[in-house]
DNA sequence: TATGAATGAGTATTCATTCAT
DNA sequence: TATGAATGAATACTCATTCAT
C-alpha cells in the first residue's frame, strides 16, 4: 500500500507538473497573440505538444482558459494581502487594497484580459458549468474581500463596507478599462491618478460621516 | 422632374429601408450571439438574405459593425442632450447628463456590448479606416461632454471639469461591466443605485471645494 | 424608308461605339491585371457601366475575350502585311513576315497573353461555340499566310511552304513564351537574336535545297 | 530497436503512400479541370479526402502544386537520362537529348500543362518562397542540361552550346503549344516530324560549321 | 438601354475536437 | 500518455450571371 501511495503521488507529480507547463504555455500565447488570437494549436505548438495530447490533461480551450484565469486571481489576491498585511491604520489598509487591486491589473494587462473575458460572454458551450464558475467568482470575491474589511474597520457597516467595496471595484474596471484601450490619454488624464483620488475621497467620506 | 424627384426619393427611402432591416437584423444577432459570434452568415441569415448581397449594401463586415456602432451612439448622444435639456440648475445638468448615461446602457444592454467593442481591440482587419474610428471616438466625446460643460458650470476649472467627465465615465462603465454580467447581484448591491450615490457625492465635493 | 434606314444606321454606329468603348475597357484592365485579374465587374468599372449593363453588348465575359483577341489578331495581321509590303526579294518577304508576327508580340505582351489564352483551355462553357472559335482560327491563318507565300516566291513547294510556316510560328510561340516569362534571361539568351538567326538559317536552307 | 524501425518505416510508408494518392488526384485534377480550375476542394474529393485534411499532408494549395511539378520535371529528367545513355555518337546524343525532351511532354500532355503553369506568372499568392521557385528552375535546367553538352561534344563552343540548347527548348515548346490544341492538325503537320527535322538541321548546320 | 438588387456557387484556410493506433 | 489523421463547420469575401424595374 504504502508503495501504491508512493506510485500515486509520484504519478500525480508528473501529471500536475505537465499540466503546470501546458499552462505557462498558454500564459505564454495569451501574452504574444491576445485572447483571441489564441488557439488551442497554438498553446500545443508553445507547450511541445500535439493539440490532441492536450485533451488528456483539460477538458476543453475553456478548461484552460478557466484555469489561467484561476491562477490569475490568486496572484492577484496574493498581491494585496501582501499590501494589506503592510498597513497598520485601517484607512491605509482600504487604500493599499483598493490600490493594489488596481495597480494589479494596470501592470499585468494580459490579467485584465482575461477578466474581462471572465465577465464577457465567453466561456460558452461546455464552460464547465457553474461549478468552475463559482470557484471563480469565488476567487474575486477572495481578492475583493479586503477592502471590506478595511471598511468595516474604518467605522462602516457590514452593508455600507460591502458597498464601498463593490463601488470601489467599479471605479478601477472603469479606469482600468478607459486606461487598457488608450481611450484614457484621449481625455487627457491619469488611471492612477483618478483611482488614488477617488479612494482618499471615499476614505474622507467615510471619516466625516463617523 | 417632379415625378423624376418623387422616384428618387421612392428610390432611396427603399434602399434605406433595407439597409435598415440589414441593420436591425445584426443588432438582433448582436444580441444573441454577443460580438464575436456575429458573423456574415448569420446576419445575411437573420435579414433574409444571402451573404453576398450584404456586399451590395454594405462594403465590408466591419462596415456594419460600424454603422451600427454609430447609430447607437448617436442614441446615447440623443439621450443625454434630452435628459440635459430638462435640467435647469447646473447640479441637474450635471445629474442628469450622467445618469442619462448611465440608464441608456443599463436599460439598452446590446448597445452597452457594442459600446465595450469598440473600447476592445477588434475591429483590426480592414480598421475601417482611421477615418471612421475617429468618427465614433468623436460620437462618444459628444455623449460625455454635457457632463463636463455641466462640471463647468458648477464651478470647476476646465481641467478639473473633463477629470469629472472622465471619473463618471469610468465610474459608469465599472458598474455596467458588473451589473451585465450578473456579478453586481452576487454582492448584493445595485449599479443604479451606487451610479446615483457617485454622482451626489461627486457634486457635494464639488460644491465643497467651491 | 430612307429614314428607318437612317435611323438604323445611326442606332447602329450608337451601338458600336458603346461596344468599342467596352472593349477599349476590357484591353486597359487587361493591360493592367492580366488575364486572371479581368474580372467583369473590373472591366464594367473601368468603362463607366455596371456589370449588368455588359449583357447588352455581349453575351457574356469569354465574348469580350474573344472579341478583344480577335482584334488582337487583326493588328497583327495589318503589322505583317505592312512589312510584307516593303519588301521586294522574296528572302526579305520570309524574313520580314516572320520577324513581323515575331516583333508584334515582343512588342506587345498583352497581346502575347491573349493569343495564349486562345490557345489553352480557357473559353469553356459559353466559349460561343466553334463558330466564333473558327474565326478566330482563320485570324491567325490570315496573319501567318504570308509567310507561306514568301516561301513559295522563294521556291519551296506548296506543301514545304507550309511546313515552313508552320516550324516558323512555332518557333516564334517558343521563344516568346521564354522571353516572356523571363525564363530567356536564365540562360543569358536574346530571343530576337534566335529568331533572326532561326530565320536565317531557315532561308540559306530552302536556297541551297533549291 | 528493430521493431521499433520497423514501425517507423512502415508509418512513413503509409505517409508517403497517402501523400503520393493526394499528388495522383491533383494530377488527375489537373488534367480533367485545366491547372486553374484545381481547386483544392476538387482535389480533396478527388482524393476521397475533406478539403482540410489535406491540410495535413502538405502546407497549401501551392506546395501541391509544387510537388507534381517538382515530380513532373524529374520523371522528364529521367526520361532525358535515359535516352542519352544509350547513345554514342556525339549527334545521336543530341537528337536523343532534344527528342526525349520533346517526346515527354508530346506523350503526357498533362505534365505539358504543369510545364506551361509554370512558366506563366501564377503561383503568385504565397509563392512557395522563393527557395522552391529555384528548385524547379534548376529541374528544368537539369533537363535541358544533356543538349547544351552533347552540343559541345560536337565541337560548339560553350556559349554556341548553350544557344542550341536554349533554341531547341524553344522550337520544342513552339511546337508542344501547337500540338497540345489541336492547330497544328489545321495546318496539316506532324510536330514530332517538325521537330525531328528541326533537330537534323541543326545538327547539320554545326557539323558544317566546324 | 441601363440599373440596383440578388443569387448560388465558389475561393483557401483555420478551428476545436475526436478517434484509432 | 501521446500522436497522426481526419472531420465538419466556420470564416469573409468574389465572381459571373439574372431579373424586375
Amino acid at each position: 500500500m504504502a508503495m501504491a501511495e508512493g506510485k500515486t503521488g509520484r504519478v500525480r507529480a508528473v501529471k500536475d507538473l505537465k499540466r503546470g507547463l501546458i499552462l505557462d504555455a498558454a500564459r505564454k500565447i495569451f501574452e504574444a497573440e491576445g485572447l483571441d488570437g489564441a488557439s488551442l494549436r497554438a498553446i500545443a505548438a508553445e507547450a511541445g505538444y500535439t493539440p490532441a495530447a492536450l485533451y488528456f490533461h483539460f477538458e476543453s480551450k475553456e478548461a484552460i482558459y478557466a484555469e489561467v484565469l484561476q491562477d490569475s486571481l490568486a496572484r492577484l489576491k496574493d498581491n494585496v494581502l501582501r499590501a494589506t498585511s503592510r498597513a497598520r491604520r485601517p484607512e491605509d489598509l482600504f487604500r493599499g487594497a483598493a490600490m493594489a487591486f488596481f495597480d494589479f491589473y494596470a501592470k499585468n494587462p494580459r490579467d485584465l484580459d482575461l477578466g474581462f473575458y471572465l465577465f464577457r460572454g465567453g466561456m460558452k458551450p461546455k464552460g464547465l458549468g457553474s461549478a468552475r464558475d463559482r470557484l471563480l467568482n469565488a476567487g474575486l470575491a477572495d481578492a475583493l474581500q479586503p477592502m471590506a474589511e478595511a471598511a468595516e474597520k474604518l467605522g462602516a457597516s457590514k452593508e455600507e463596507a460591502r458597498l464601498m467595496m463593490v463601488d470601489a471595484f467599479a471605479h478601477a474596471a472603469g479606469l482600468l478599462l478607459l486606461a487598457h484601450t488608450g481611450r484614457i490619454r484621449m481625455f487627457g488624464a491619469s488611471a492612477p491618478q483618478l483611482m488614488a483620488r477617488y479612494v482618499d475621497e471615499r476614505i474622507a467620506l467615510l471619516k466625516k460621516a463617523r
